[in-house]
RNA sequence: GCGCCCAUAGCUCAAUUGGAUAGAGUGCUUGGCUACGGACCAGGAGGUUUGGGGUUCGAAUCCCUAUGGGCGUACCA
């Protein structure tokens, strides 16, 4: 329907231009205020100037030549500074309805992404602790981010990048030494920059329950060291399968080394000019690109920096034939992306395939404080004792909520909160409820069956409480939202519609009985709030919460 | 100093990416259970969108500028 009127709205644009207007964006939108119709346009206001008209009277021209186009669909009028308002007509809602009823428990999905492969990169949390809630608001949004473009089509492949080797690492086993040897009885005191967490005192303890104190003398760090790697991912991964995240690929920065893909980066960059050697350094030529100095990418000792393995990576993603590349980053991350954009250009490789995804850090609310946090130090709360503590439908909820760009305050008692004020519940509530008008249905009306509902034998003609019109309207957009949300890398779209719907839905129950003694528009409100459950538990699976019968 | 992000109701946040009268929740306040689940609903008050300029038919949104915050700014990852 919304296809019709655009393909004729672009054709009137046509004529009146005498060419094409493909290089001008007309919106056709459902406006917010439902007196200015079923869709509204801003063309006339758009092309005014070029035809040299006031917007207007360029939009009574366009109207009057719509008119002939879509006369058996829609009527439309100019509003305001020269909206084009449309109103359908006749039995054109109803049709609408109907269309949406017969997709069925797949409302909402689409395959506009035509099977085209997306890589999305996400946690990618180095094995040095346990997840924080920082990592949280990562897994969440990566996840749920994936997950639209799943529901749009696409083929999705969730990818965990980690480093299990550096300097971080021999920090790590050294602190598991230290916690080890104190449980032994030695006196050492732990070093200053070592991580602190109970979970390193664990670790020492598995190590000497199984080695009793063999390992008291040796300096072979090794073995501390792969003790640890192996507790934290077990730890991290137990962790992300409590949340539902699950990863297809966990890609290994040492596998870049190991097949000389660090090398071959190395060699392409000097190829293309690109770096020069400084003080036994190699520098990458950041300047060229904008930035304020250059980078190092290969040490004075031999070492790579952080930024070559990143740039290989890259390469190694644009070599695995992805037609988009996502990347989650915390802000803390920020910096360090131009370096490895610029790069993948300078290589002739399509930089625009790589979208980056910047969040803003949280903060997490208790009894009405904020709470600090450090990693090294062990005071922080982390992402399992946050679920444990609100659950796991919250937290990915309210890790999805807002908007990317603004920091996150995590309320910890909102999220424990079983009331209205809580999103999650409000929007779950709608869903169980909708369940309960099901059975008591069932029990009140056992000639109807819930199953043999369908399009043949619903009058949605029935539907005209402004209420049903509303509910209907906002149904519609579902899909749209969905690729809207998945396109911009948004997930928040999707909780804000999704409350948006549960509170049509509660406004609408509070004044109409759907089960009523007229049969017919008992049906008829079936279908229409099946529908309305339909979209909430499709929406509430692609953010990875439940949607449940009961509460 | 420089770079990126941010500033919207007392508080936490939206605003279909430049659209029409800036909306929700919370808090404050008034009302609604003989009802498919009151874990709900309806109403009221609350705003110069941080200040100041600019761009245009039209700005919370884009540009400049001032102020205030977050994160970066390593031959750490």
């Amino acid at each position: 329907m919304k296809e019709k009127i655009l393909n004729a709205l672009t054709e009137a644009v046509n004529e009146l231009l005498g060419s094409s207007c493909d290089e001008i964006k007309l919106s056709l939108t459902v406006p917010k205020d439902n007196s200015h119709g079923d869709f509204s346009s801003n063309a006339a206001m758009i092309i005014a100037k070029k035809i040299g008209k006031s917007p207007r009277d360029t939009a009574t021209v366009i109207v009057n030549s719509l008119n002939e186009k879509i006369s058996n669909i829609a009527s439309c009028e100019i509003a305001g500074p020269g909206f084009i308002n449309f109103k359908l007509s006749g039995d054109a809602g109803a049709q609408i309805f109907l269309q949406l009823f017969n997709t069925g428990e797949k409302i909402g999905l689409s395959n506009t992404g035509n099977g085209k492969r997306v890589n999305i990169e996400y946690v990618s949390a180095n094995p040095t602790g346990p997840l924080s809630v920082g990592h949280g608001r990562n897994a969440a949004v990566g996840d749920v981010i994936a997950n639209l473009y799943k529901a749009v089509g696409y083929d999705v492949t969730r990818e965990y990048y980690f480093n299990d080797a550096g300097n971080q690492m021999t920090v790590l086993a050294n602190s598991v030494r230290t916690r080890y040897l104190q449980l032994l009885g030695v006196e050492v005191e732990l070093d200053e920059n070592a991580y602190q967490g109970e979970y390193i005192i664990d670790i020492a303890q598995a190590i000497k329950n199984e080695h009793s104190d063999f390992l008291k003398d040796t300096d072979e760090l090794n073995i501390f060291k792969k003790y640890a790697v192996d507790a934290m991912f077990d730890m991290i991964k137990v962790s992300l399968k409590k949340m539902c995240v699950e990863h297809d690929v966990y890609f290994n920065e040492r596998s870049l080394y190991d097949d000389g893909k660090i090398e071959e980066t190395l060699q392409k960059i000097d190829k293309l000019g690109l770096s020069y050697k400084k003080d036994d350094a190699i520098w990458f030529k950041a300047m060229q690109f904008g930035a304020e100095k250059d980078r190092v990418l290969v040490k004075s000792t031999g070492e790579p920096t952080y930024r070559l393995p990143d740039i290989a990576y890259h390469v190694d993603k644009f070599k695995r034939n992805y037609d988009l590349i996502v990347d989650i980053f915390g802000a803390d991350h920020q910096a360090q992306y131009p370096d490895v954009i610029a790069c993948l250009k300078a290589m002739d490789l399509d930089e625009k395939k790589v979208k980056v995804v910047i969040y803003q850090f949280v903060t997490i609310v208790k009894d009405g404080e904020a709470v600090k946090m450090s990693t090294r130090k062990a005071n922080y709360i982390t992402l399992d004792e946050l679920m444990d503590d609100v659950g796991v439908d919250a937290t990915r909820y309210f890790f999805v909520m807002r908007r990317l760009g603004s920091h996150l305050e995590f309320d910890i008692e909102l999220a424990r909160k079983h009331s209205l004020d809580n999103p999650v519940f409000y929007v779950q509530y709608a869903h169980a409820r909708i369940s309960s008008i099901f059975r008591h249905c069932a029990e009140k009306k056992p000639d109807i069956c819930l199953d043999k509902i369908d399009a043949e034998n619903i009058n949605p003609a029935l539907l005209t409480e402004q209420e049903e019109i509303d509910l209907i309207s906002h149904v519609a957009q579902f899909k749209d939202t969905i690729s809207i949300a998945a396109k911009t890398c948004e997930p928040h779209r999707l909780t804000g519609y999704l409350e948006k719907i549960a509170e049509l839905f509660h406004r609408y129950y509070n004044l109409h009985h759907v089960v009523v003694d007229d049969d017919e528009v008992t049906k008829a409100r079936l279908a229409l709030v099946i529908l309305t459950q339909r979209v909430i538990k499709n929406g509430l699976e692609i953010l990875g919460v439940n949607a449940p019968e009961k509460m």
